[in-house]
RNA sequence: GCGCUGGUAGCUCAAUGGAUAGAGCAUCAGACUACGGAUCUGAGGGUUGCAGGUUCGAGUCCUGCCCGGCGCGCCA
């Protein structure tokens, strides 16, 4: 279920980004002495180099031009000015200027903000804006193959994203159904003299109807009857016979329960499930529109809008509106939806979740949405990902092992519920290693979250232009920077959590002012920078940089944690009761940022594994 | 040919125009009976494809090349 993003009440510049919180009396003294805006001063601020030891740095060289002085001197001059903040310690490291914060002082900064942790994968920056998310988007009668998780998890995990930000998110899942293809499956279905029963009896019945297709469309090459009959369904279903029709809701139906059970075991839903079918018969319109404004022309029997000299030279070709024989193409079918999305959702932004492959589609009907005079047309976004590639260790043929686009190392495409499934087991097979007190259905459900996770959390965490190189020992190896890392970073911050009460049944809220320790304050900036992640994600459409934000919070917390293996006194349940207090309160803080930032991505985390 | 995309450590990838280019995996060496070790600490490992240019400063921006993937008319 979608959580509220909680009113952060009226905001100043300054604290617009949480990390800001704690920057913005230094950003302010800083300002005051050059002589410039404090906000210019805020967007300064970068992670100090690996071998100087402080928290920020601030670069003096646009602020030196300002004050007419040379950036290395402006540093010097600078410390003084910010080592009078409390629990600052400035730093001038050539024409750097390196701050060091206390820990006490990020911690009361922050911690107050954060009483729900999950406040700090939350902004306000899309508040008040629409946008619809076109994604996933599979061809009916056909298996959900494992490349189509990147259109899934990329576009859930930005629905989520934005939404986190303050959008109102509209998700579409943008059906292919409607195609040649199925008077092919009719023709098949009636030769065959096929039955409801029998399909609803398949253990898969998109296996069953894709396997009616391998067989009809045989036939079809080898029986000049057979193509004919198949070509009289695919008009019939057209013309909206009602036999045609019906059959073709049986596919679709069928289909959609197979969709459905990937779909939960994912955790994706979505709010229009209106395809292309849809759309069959209202493009009349936009046809009429196109033809009244002069922008369409015969060209080679088909009718095209000329976009090299209507919309510029970088256009080489003209976009394809209608077949030689009448037929309408994609191009065609998706304008009209996205009028329909607009008259609808007036979104502020629309994102289609597509394959790079497609980017000359997307930029050609982008285009005939500005020469129609769209008001929408310059919020249109393709967001393209790259292609999922398997290793082979085995290609035969005298060819080298390596990267193979969504094959198996026998050459057989890939079903994402395959794919999930090994996954699953795997996770399974460690946690009856690692954790075998965990039995019987919770194990089963926990595994599911593991296993699923590690393979979502594989396809997101890379730039999305990237392609994705899947294997499985990577994946599913549960170390280093995976899903289940994260997953495991929470699972261990609930076991204090619930130790908690039982080793300090007395304690009080907890003061921020009493953590002093540099992990824990390197996990309170981690905290603080995921806002930054955050939209980032919305504003480049990546959800890799949110993943990267909670690897590095993960990150703080493991070595934290960890810092306690040796020394009872480090650890959040220590002997003083106060402090162990004020350690929980950033314990159930990083545990609800880290929960949260997880969902976002459309991971589960579980409370133990 | 044109367009999109990628080229950074052995492998997989990061890096709002900022310092000495960072992580994970793998390798090696350690911590510790461990508030959950699916962890942490450290070491080695680099001419950021090549050549120019802009800039106080370039992996990042510009120009030209090289290599890979994908796309480029009636499928979607």
């Amino acid at each position: 279920m979608a959580v509220e993003a909680p009113d952060p009440g009226p905001r100043t510049p300054d604290d617009f980004l949480m990390l800001s919180l704690i920057t913005a009396p230094i950003s302010h003294a800083v300002a005051a002495f050059v002589g410039v805006p404090a906000a210019q001063v805020a967007g300064l601020y970068a992670a100090p180099a690996k071998g100087f030891a402080a928290d920020l740095a601030l670069p003096c060289f646009q602020l030196a031009k300002a004050k007419g002085m040379a950036p290395p001197a402006l540093a010097t001059a600078l410390v003084p000015v910010v080592s009078a903040l409390p629990g600052v310690t400035a730093v001038a490291a050539g024409p750097f200027l390196n701050l060091t914060l206390a820990p006490t002082a990020v911690a009361t900064a922050l911690l107050p903000g954060l009483t729900d942790g999950r406040a700090a994968v939350r902004s306000t920056a899309g508040a008040g804006k629409k946008v619809c998310v076109d994604f996933s988007s599979p061809n009916i009668a056909k298996h959900l193959a494992f490349h189509h998780i990147r259109s899934t998890m990329i576009g859930n995990a930005l629905a989520h994203c934005y939404q986190a930000a303050g959008w109102q998110v509209t998700r579409i899942n943008f059906l292919g159904d409607w195609g040649t293809a199925f008077g092919r499956l009719i023709a098949g279905w009636k030769r065959e003299g096929l039955t409801l029963e029998q399909l609803r009896a398949a253990p898969d019945q998109v296996t069953f109807l894709n396997d009616l297709y391998v067989r009809i469309s045989k036939a079809a090459k080898e029986d000049a009857q057979v193509e004919e009959e198949a070509r009289r369904w695919s008009k019939a279903l057209e013309d909206g016979d009602t036999e045609a029709r019906g059959l073709w809701q049986i596919f679709k139906d069928a289909s959609l329960g197979e969709f459905q059970r990937i779909y939960a075991l994912l955790g994706v839903t979505f709010d229009s499930w209106k395809g292309e079918a849809h759309y069959e018969d209202k493009m009349g319109p936009l046809l009429t529109e196109l033809a009244a404004k002069g922008l369409l022309k015969e060209d080679q029997g088909a009718t095209v809008v000329d976009l090299p000299t209507l919309a510029g030279k970088q256009f080489k070709k003209p976009a394809l509106i209608k077949r030689a024989d009448g037929g309408t193409l994609y191009a065609t079918r998706d304008l009209t939806a996205c009028d329909d999305r607009f008259a609808e959702f007036a979104f502020d932004r629309s994102l289609y979740v597509v394959d790079l492959g497609q980017s000359l589609h997307f930029q050609e009907w982008f285009a005939v949405a500005k020469l129609l005079g769209r008001p929408f047309a310059d919020r249109l976004r393709h967001v393209g990902f790259g292609v999922v590639l398997m290793w082979n260790d085995e290609p035969g043929e005298g060819l080298e092992p390596g990267w193979a686009k969504g094959r198996t190392r026998a050459g057989k495409t890939m079903l994402l519920r395959e794919v999930l499934e090994e996954a699953i087991d795997r996770a399974a097979t460690v946690m009856a290693e690692k954790n075998p007190d965990i039995t019987g259905e919770e194990r089963a459900r926990i595994a599911r979250a593991v296993g699923v996770g590690a393979v979502v959390f594989n396809d997101l965490k890379n730039s999305r232009s990237n392609d994705v190189k899947f294997k499985f020992e990577d994946a599913l190896n549960m170390q280093g920077e995976t899903g289940p890392y994260l997953q495991f970073a929470h699972a261990r911050l609930c076991s204090i959590e619930r130790k908690f009460a039982e080793a300090h049944p007395n304690a009080g809220a907890g003061d921020p002012a009493l953590l002093a320790t540099e992990h824990e304050k390197t996990v309170l900036l981690a905290l603080a920078r995921l806002q930054a992640a955050l939209e980032k994600a919305v504003d480049t459409d990546e959800p890799g940089a949110l993943a990267t934000g909670l690897l590095a919070l993960a990150a703080a917390i493991a070595a934290w944690l960890t810092s306690g293996n040796g020394d009872v006194e480090a650890r959040v349940l220590c002997s003083d009761a106060t402090l162990a207090a004020a350690r929980l309160r950033l314990v159930r803080a990083a545990r609800e940022a880290l929960g949260e930032g997880l969902r976002l991505l459309g991971l589960i985390a579980p409370e133990r594994m």
